[in-house]
DNA sequence: GTCTATATGTAGATAGAC
DNA sequence: GTCTATCTACATATAGAC
C-alpha cells in the first residue's frame, strides 16, 4: 500500500473548495474512528459531509489515501504542541518524570476535552496504534516524537535500558490510549457514576511509579 | 445485533463434523484478528479451513454469530485458569498485589508464549476490547472475571475507591494487550533487537507500583 | 454434512455533463 | 469543483443436489 498524498496543484482551491475538503475530513475522521477502516465507507462519508461520493474521491483519493491523510492531518499539530510542552518543561532546568509524561499526555488529552473533534481523532489513533496493519502510518507521525520523549527519559531514568524504557513507554500509550476507548468499562466496573476529575493526573502517577519501578 | 449461539441438536456431530468446525473457527480466529470484523471475509476464513463458504455458514451461523462464537470459545478456559490462579495465589493466607496481577496475567500470557492459535486470540481481544462496538461481547466474556479480581483489589489496597481501582484496572489491561500487539513498535522505539524475557514480570511490576501510587 | 451454483445487495471507483 | 449515472467486483447468504 502506498499513500502518495502530494500532487502538483495547477492552482489555489477556492474556499469553497477547502470548505467542502474540511467537511469531507472531518467526516471520514468521525467514520473511520467509529467503523474502522473496512467497517467505513465511502457513502456514509459522504452522507455525513452532505456531497456525493464522488467528491470524496476527488478530495481524499482512493480510500487508503483519504485514511492516511486524515490520520495525518491533526498529528503535526500534535508533535508541535508536544514538543512545545516539552521545551516549556524544561525551561533550563532540567524536568522531572511526571513533567515530561505530562507534557506528552496533555496536549492531547486537553484538546479531547474540549473538541468533540479531537475526541474521535483519539480514537482513531487509538484504533491505528493497536494495529500492526497501520503500523507505517503511526510510525510515519508519531514515532519521531515518540523519540524525542524516550531519549528525556533516558535522562531522568539512566539506570534504565533503553529497551525497558521503550517497553514503559508503549505501557503509557496504551494507558493513556485506554482513557479515551475504554471510558464506558471504567464506569461499569466501577458500578458507580463517579466523576473522572483529575483522570490525567492519575494517569501521569501511574505511569510514573511504573516506570521508576522497572527502571 | 444479536448473538444467538444456541440451537436444538438432532444428535451428535460427528468426529469430522466437529474436525472441520474446529479448523474453521481457528481459521476464522485468525482472519478476524488480523483484518477485523469487517475486514475478514467467509470467503478468506473458508479458503484458510480448506472448505466452503457454505459450511461456514453452516457451523458458524451468521458473520455475527461466528464472531461472538470464535470470542467466546476460549474466554471460559481463560476465567476458569484466572480464578484458579487466584485460588492458588491466595491459598489460605492473603494474596499480595504482584500475587493478585500475576494470576490474572499469567494464564492468558503463558498461552501465548506457547501456541500461535492463542497468539491470534490474544490479538483478537485487543481488538474487541478497544472497540465499543464489542462492548456486549466483552462484557459477556470477561467483565465477571475482572469483577472479582476488583473485589480482591479492594481487600488488599482498602485505601483506594472503586472508581480508582477501576481505572488502574484499565490501566493494567490495556497494558497486558499492547504486550501482544506492539511488540514490534517496542522494538522499533527501542532501535535494537532485544531478548524479551521477563515482560511479564516486567508488567506486574509497573502495574503494582502504579496501583500503588494512585491508590 | 458437504458441495456447486446462484441470488441479492452494496462496495470502491470513474466517465462525462454542467 | 460539483453532480448524476454507471461499471465492475466481491460481499453475505441460501437453495438444492448428493
Amino acid at each position: 500500500m502506498t499513500y502518495a498524498t502530494t500532487q502538483t496543484r495547477k492552482r489555489a482551491p477556492s474556499e469553497r473548495s477547502l470548505e467542502t475538503q474540511g467537511r469531507i475530513f472531518d467526516a471520514a475522521e468521525s467514520v473511520f474512528a467509529l467503523q474502522g477502516f473496512e467497517g467505513a465507507t465511502l457513502r456514509e462519508i459522504a452522507k455525513k459531509a452532505g456531497t456525493q461520493v464522488s467528491l470524496v474521491h476527488h478530495h481524499g483519493g482512493s480510500k487508503d489515501a483519504l485514511f492516511f491523510k486524515v490520520v495525518e492531518r491533526r498529528s503535526e499539530e500534535l508533535s508541535q504542541a508536544r514538543l512545545q510542552a516539552l521545551e516549556d518543561a524544561k525551561n533550563g532546568k532540567k524536568a522531572t518524570l511526571e513533567g515530561l509524561l505530562t507534557a506528552f499526555f496533555n496536549p492531547f488529552w486537553e484538546r479531547t476535552q474540549s473538541s468533540e473533534e479531537w475526541r474521535n481523532y483519539a480514537r482513531l489513533v487509538a484504533y491505528v496504534s493497536t494495529d500492526d496493519r497501520w503500523h507505517e502510518i503511526s510510525a510515519a507521525c508519531f514515532d519521531p516524537t515518540a523519540q524525542v520523549f524516550l531519549a528525556e527519559f533516558e535522562h531522568v531514568l539512566p539506570k534504565s535500558s533503553r529497551h525497558s524504557l521503550a517497553t514503559s513507554f508503549v505501557f503509557a500509550v496504551s494507558a493513556m490510549l485506554a482513557l479515551f476507548t475504554s471510558k464506558g468499562r471504567i464506569v461499569t466496573l466501577a458500578d458507580q457514576s463517579s466523576k473522572d476529575q483529575d483522570q490525567l493526573a492519575s494517569l501521569v502517577t501511574y505511569c510514573a511509579a511504573g516506570m521508576r519501578a522497572t527502571a
